[in-house]
DNA sequence: GCAAAAGTGTTCAATGTACACCCATGC
DNA sequence: GCATGGGTGTACATTGAACACTTTTGC
């Protein structure tokens, strides 16, 4: 590998959405800035890209400082480079988006006062964010509508094994609408990636649901259809 | 405006792809390259990003240099930044793609020895390219074939009017594979976006073509469909 | 009259959509 | 026995795919 004066500036950052459902609700993951500018405002996390680093590698850098992932979905979404986004500086910042389960967060998310500095934040109720990771936030979305209607990357949100109705309502929070339950099923079932693991659930007071978990053998053998 | 110092070296350019229909043929206008590294490859065309402009306009502006287009369909592609891309420095590259009429090309095309330093390359016989720009032309005819699927981009590579032979020959020059002539029509007169000229083609030996234009209002109010 | 491309409909398969009732469980 | 969510099938509409012959023109 090439190396590069780590000590040079650049002005180059890597910005990462990062979704998750948590309490029946989609959300994401937010920081609170600590340094100027915006110092104090909510924010997704980031940071610069490092002179030998290719992109993707510092997405994922980012998004491994906060979580235990490994094997995660996550794409590049844009490049942002208003002049204006960032002040008195020219940053431009290449968007990524992941999806990941909430129990994956590693950092401890409540401090002494109860107040943490990251959090997960529901979509529907953003505060005030810093730069332009509004219309971020509000692209990923976008893109992660457009994605599921041609793969099942809701699967990324879930536990290893959960059950139809989980994996529906997934869809519903990404969709934003209701779908019909039969042919929700009906779909899911009819794709082959779907494998029983004659688990149930044990609920209180209704009947128990069956689990499924994804095939990984026939996700990947289809990744050309569903990935490409 | 904010004012930079425009002196300031940086590192972040942006490559267009520029495609259109010449000759039967879909084509990418490349450029050879004047200056080290590459020196006599060819490359897309390409440029620095401002310090006081954004990223579109910096695409745009590459466009203007070489063409006389102005309302055209121009589509951040994708950001590469492969620390080993360039030789000897960081850089990345944000990189665009574009569709228009071959004479929209304002750069005379042949020199005194009849060998241009810009020239359109056939799709299928590309030289030897600069850098990773093999691997972006054909990321950029990847995203081309999805856009088109959904919206009809390929008016952009055709002039004002049009014979639905030379709208379904552009659909198969991108797509790569023949499609049914009755079901083509079928699908583009039933759209809505074609008017009917009621000019024809004066050819040889041959029944007159009906001449048809796009509809821009129609394409217009459709934009939330075909273009978002 | 013939070469060359323009123009035209029907059938079938697959996919998506709408819709309502019974089932299994814990309390 | 009842409350709660789990589970199931059919009918219809829409869309995409396959397929071959007649028409118009200039020469």
């Amino acid at each position: 590998m090439r190396i590069y004066n780590e000590t040079k500036t650049h002005e180059v950052t890597v910005d990462v959405v990062i979704l998750t459902i948590h309490q029946n609700k989609l959300k994401v993951l937010l920081v609170k800035r600590v340094n100027e500018p915006f110092k104090g405002k909510w924010s997704i996390p980031g940071g610069f890209i490092r002179l030998s680093e290719n992109i993707d590698d510092a997405a994922l850098r980012v998004l491994k400082e906060k979580t235990t992932v490994s094997n995660i979905y996550l794409e590049q979404l844009y490049t942002f480079g208003d002049p204006l986004r960032y002040p008195n500086t020219r940053v431009i910042t290449c968007a990524y988006f992941a999806l990941l389960r909430a129990e994956d967060i590693k950092i401890d998310m409540k401090d002494a006062q109860g107040v943490a500095d990251i959090q997960w934040h529901d979509i529907e109720k953003l505060p005030p964010l810093a730069f332009d990771h509004k219309e971020i936030i509000e692209y990923s979305l976008k893109r992660t509508r457009e994605r599921l209607e041609l793969c099942p990357i809701a699967f990324q949100l879930l536990p290893k094994k959960f059950t139809l109705t989980e994996l529906q309502k997934s869809y519903e929070l990404i969709l934003k609408k209701t779908l019909d339950k039969r042919n929700f099923r009906k779909k899911m079932l009819s794709s082959n990636i779907l494998v029983e693991t004659n688990e149930f659930t044990k609920s209180v007071s209704k009947r128990p649901a069956a689990l499924y978990s994804f095939d990984r053998i026939t996700l990947d053998s289809k990744r050309g259809h569903f990935f490409s």
